[in-house]
DNA sequence: TAGTTGATCGTCT
DNA sequence: GACGATCAACTAA
C-alpha cells in the first residue's frame, strides 16, 4: 500500500477531510506496526472558523496547524487527553481535519495495552479507537508526535477502500457550542467504529 | 438509556 | 482565573 502524496493534503480542506474516510492510518512504534482504516473525520478551517484552535491567528499551540499539508498536528485538553489533526492546504493557512475514529485492523493487541484496557471487564471491541482521545492513545500519539511530517515513517497514511459517496454520512460536529455551526462531519455509515 | 460529574492542566483572556 | 475539538464512572429511572 502506497502512502499518499503531498498533493493530497495540498486541496480544500473538506475535500480532504471526505477523501480521508476509508484510507489507512499507519503508527510505527519501534519494530511494531499499527494500523486501521479512518471511519470518521472533522474539519477544522482555521481563520474561517470559529470553533478552529487557528481562528485567532498563530500561536504557539497551535503552530503546527499552519504547516504545509500533510503534517500532524496533536493538542493537549481536558488536564488529560491528546487529538490528532491532519494538516491540510499550503504552508501558513491553519486548516486541518480532526481524526475521530478509526476500526482497528493490526496491532490491536498493542492498542488495548496502549489503552490500558488489559485487565479490565472485556469491553466491544469499537471502545478502542471510537473517539478522538481514544484513538490517540490506543496509537501511542501524544506531545512528541506534534508537527510529525505524514511522508515520514512513524506516522503515516495509505490508500485503503474507495467509499461510494452514499456511504458518507454527513453532520454537525461534536462538541462545539458556537452557534454558527457547520456540518463538517464526516463518517462511514454503517461503521460500527464511529463514536456516538 | 439518559443525564450528570470528576479528573486535570496548558493556553489564552 | 476560566475553560476546553474528552472520557469514564456514576446515578436515576
Amino acid at each position: 500500500m502506497k502512502k499518499l502524496p503531498r498533493s493530497f493534503y495540498l486541496r480544500p480542506t473538506i475535500t480532504v477531510a471526505r477523501d480521508l474516510l476509508g484510507k489507512t492510518l499507519y503508527r510505527r512504534i519501534g519494530k511494531k506496526l499499527l494500523r486501521g482504516i479512518i471511519v470518521e473525520v472533522e474539519a477544522y478551517l482555521g481563520e474561517k472558523d470559529p470553533a478552529s484552535h487557528a481562528y485567532r491567528g498563530r500561536t504557539k499551540r497551535n503552530e503546527a496547524m499552519f504547516k504545509k499539508g500533510g503534517h500532524l498536528y496533536v493538542y493537549f485538553t481536558y488536564g488529560m487527553h491528546f487529538c490528532a489533526n491532519v494538516v491540510t492546504e499550503d504552508e501558513g493557512i491553519g486548516h486541518a481535519v480532526l481524526l475521530r475514529a478509526i476500526e482497528p485492523i493490526e496491532g490491536i493487541h498493542i492498542m488495548e495495552r496502549n489503552r490500558k484496557m488489559e485487565d479490565r471487564i472485556r469491553r466491544v471491541q469499537a471502545a478502542l479507537t471510537n473517539g478522538p482521545a481514544k484513538l490517540c492513545q490506543a496509537l501511542g500519539i501524544a506531545r512528541e508526535e506534534n508537527g510529525t511530517d505524514l511522508l515520514g515513517h512513524e506516522i503515516f497514511i495509505a490508500g485503503g477502500k474507495t467509499v461510494p459517496r452514499s456511504q458518507i454520512g454527513i453532520s454537525p460536529r461534536i462538541g462545539i457550542r458556537n452557534a454558527t455551526e457547520k456540518k463538517w462531519r464526516f463518517y462511514l455509515r454503517g461503521s460500527n467504529f464511529v463514536s456516538r
